[in-house]
RNA sequence: GCGGCUGUAGUCUAGUCUGGUUAGGACUUGGGCCUUCCAAGCCUACGACCCGGGUUCAAAUCCCGGCAGCCGCACCA
């Protein structure tokens, strides 16, 4: 097949430094790109644009935690037991299968959630042979997806390149709850690597082992999934794909954000709120409402701590729809496990908007009595009533005029003078509740190539990215209209006062005007300025929109101002007077 | 990981079957000339046989192994 606009952008991003394959000079190792000089400015403004969006506009703050992590956090994770495939290999032809989906396969037995030995077991005991030849099968093992290494000179311990950011996020929960002075909701985000040792990854950019993650944790209240602002974009339209019309084999639909809530096709407010956000995000981007698409995940698909899970997915020629970010209700999975795992509570107490009176009966030993009748032992009694049943001392002192308390192999029998029961009232002004987690999860790279993909253009035999020039690596560059030492001066000059004004600029003498321009318009520069011989006189330049090709002469010493008034959008092309 | 196909400058490609001078061309890029606004022209320079081993007097060319890419299978919390 071929894939004209996706080789053309590649080749144009390996050849205009924005991506290529790492390690080429030794031939490479599939699953890792570099980011160029161009693609490393790209990537950084769109991962400026991500904090802008979630730490200035949503008020979240940003953490960075390491990209090693020991056994323990990801065997609590789930990462060490369910981040692998069972395979098994064929003796005869070497073909590698996954076990249980060959068992499944084979003699249609469910064999879900079974160890090794077990898969291994029915595999010699059902004779399941290879598919494709008849051999014999190995022994089952498991392929985990994340890269071990070792931690310290004795190598003792085991580790593993992160899988994913959001546990860097989990681990620190109590100093971040601490941090935001214990109340919910709260969002934290992490943006970094994460790695994943794939089998055969062999789609470019879209899969590799060492990518970018842009991830929010917005911790909840599992009682009030409801957002503040949800009014405000109940309106939004959103195409929605669905996990029922999915199954019906039906068509994405267009739908408010406030519809979908109210049909109950996504699960809460928040979740749909983070839905807008995105779509909101890769509009700007410049990737196009056409190609953009919520996918709910199937139930047969979710994983396992999730309860709703949808997929902003980009439609690519080559790849199909390509999820680009997740957003799933990872409810309180995470939390839950790591305080099992670490025996450190990561409850947060919500306090009742009443305090709940509530009636209790209890014990409160005769003192007199009970303090001379078993002396020394008395305090240890003591200490163990206070972890009784209050009602069942109760009963069996009623009913047996006594009660027996069995302490450390001694036997001691409270009678009815030692004890005096009261019921007071008891005031509840809260409850500890494990947080529900929302996770937005940004595959950066995957947004960079959807970028490069749906801003390329061609049009009058340009072919260019048409950027938005928030995200432009280069925002403008200075030309003389010829190669001539006097323009080449005041193109100079106006570089170096731009570059001391903040922005990123080129300056090429290389070849004519025409293909100048052509070179910069292919990186997607989105203003160019050229001096020519009036220049001289009337010390106006022409400045050029890169999209529409217009010009305007304007005051080399207005060029600073009038350029960042467009950068920031406060003005227009069209708008700059002459 | 398995099978098939492929691997020559930044890009596209000639040469490989049939081993033999200094691996040829085009575009791109750098420098220069020319040129008063959108990849023009001229001169000039830089730049390649994927890596390793074998056969041979001699390997880009034949053989073996590796790596990478593409396609299919498998895999893809």
């Amino acid at each position: 097949m071929i894939h004209m606009k996706h080789d053309k952008v590649m080749n144009i991003a390996k050849k205009r430094g924005f991506l290529w394959s790492s390690f080429e000079i030794y031939a490479g190792v599939a699953g890792f790109y570099d980011y160029g000089p161009l693609g490393a400015l790209l990537k950084d403004l769109i991962i400026d644009k991500w904090k802008n969006y979630y730490i200035i506009r949503e008020g979240f703050y940003e953490i960075e935690s390491p990209t090693v992590m020991p056994e323990e956090v990801l065997k609590a994770s789930g990462h060490v037991d369910n981040f692998t495939d069972p395979m098994t290999e064929c003796k005869e032809c070497l073909e590698v299968y996954r076990a249980d989906h060959i068992i499944e396969e084979m003699i249609n037995r469910d064999v879900e959630g079974l160890s090794n030995e077990e898969l291994t077991q029915i595999i010699s005991e059902e004779k399941v042979m290879c598919p494709r030849c008849g051999g014999h099968l190995t022994k089952v093992w498991n392929y985990n997806l994340m890269f071990q290494t070792l931690i310290g000179a004795k190598g003792k311990k085991t580790g593993y390149m992160r899988p994913e950011t959001a546990q860097g996020i989990f681990i620190p929960f109590k100093r971040l709850l601490r941090f935001f002075r214990g109340k919910l909701p709260f969002g934290v985000v992490q943006v970094g690597k994460a790695y994943r040792n794939e089998i055969s990854p062999r789609q470019g950019v879209i899969r590799l082992r060492e990518f970018t993650q842009a991830e929010a944790e917005i911790f909840v209240n599992p009682e009030d999934k409801t957002h503040e602002r949800f009014h405000e974009i109940k309106d939004t339209m959103l195409k929605l794909y669905s996990g029922e019309i999915q199954l019906a084999e039906g068509e994405p639909v267009e739908i408010s954000a406030g519809d979908a809530h109210d049909k109950g096709i996504v699960s809460s407010q928040i979740l749909i709120y983070q839905l807008y956000i995105a779509q909101k995000f890769l509009r700007e981007l410049g990737i196009p409402d056409e190609v953009i698409r919520f996918r709910q995940h199937l139930p047969t698909e979710m994983a396992h701590y999730a309860i709703d899970c949808w997929d902003v997915e980009v439609y690519t020629e080559k790849y199909g729809w390509v999820e680009i970010i997740g957003i799933a209700d990872r409810t309180d999975f995470d939390l839950k496990s790591h305080t099992e795992h670490s025996n450190e509570d990561l409850r947060v107490f919500i306090e009742h908007d009443v305090p709940k009176m509530v009636k209790k009966l209890t014990i409160k030993p005769n003192m007199s009595k009970f303090g001379p009748y078993f002396k020394e032992d008395a305090p240890k009694i003591i200490k163990a009533l206070e972890d009784i049943d209050v009602e069942e001392v109760k009963k069996s002192i009623e009913s047996d005029n006594a009660f027996n308390i069995q302490i450390e192999d001694k036997n001691f029998e409270l009678l009815p003078e030692h004890l005096n029961f009261e019921e007071i009232e008891e005031i509840i002004r809260g409850e500890k509740i494990f947080p529900h987690v929302i996770e937005p999860s940004y595959g950066i790279d995957r947004i960079v190539y959807s970028v490069l993909l749906h801003t390329f253009t061609e049009d009058n035999e340009r072919e260019y990215f048409k950027l938005p020039k928030e995200i432009a690596p280069v925002e403008v560059s200075v030309f003389p209209l010829l190669n001539k030492k006097e323009l080449n001066q005041i193109a100079l000059k106006i570089r170096g006062d731009l570059r001391d004004n903040g922005f990123i600029a080129q300056f090429d003498t290389s070849g004519t005007i025409g293909r100048r321009y052509a070179r910069s318009d292919e990186i997607g520069v989105p203003f160019a300025i050229t001096v020519d011989h009036e220049s001289l006189d009337d010390k106006k330049v022409t400045i050029r929109n890169r999209d529409d090709l217009k010009q305007k002469r304007v005051l080399i010493s207005d060029i600073p101002e009038i350029l960042d008034d467009l950068m920031k959008s406060k003005i227009e092309f069209e708008d700059i007077t002459q």
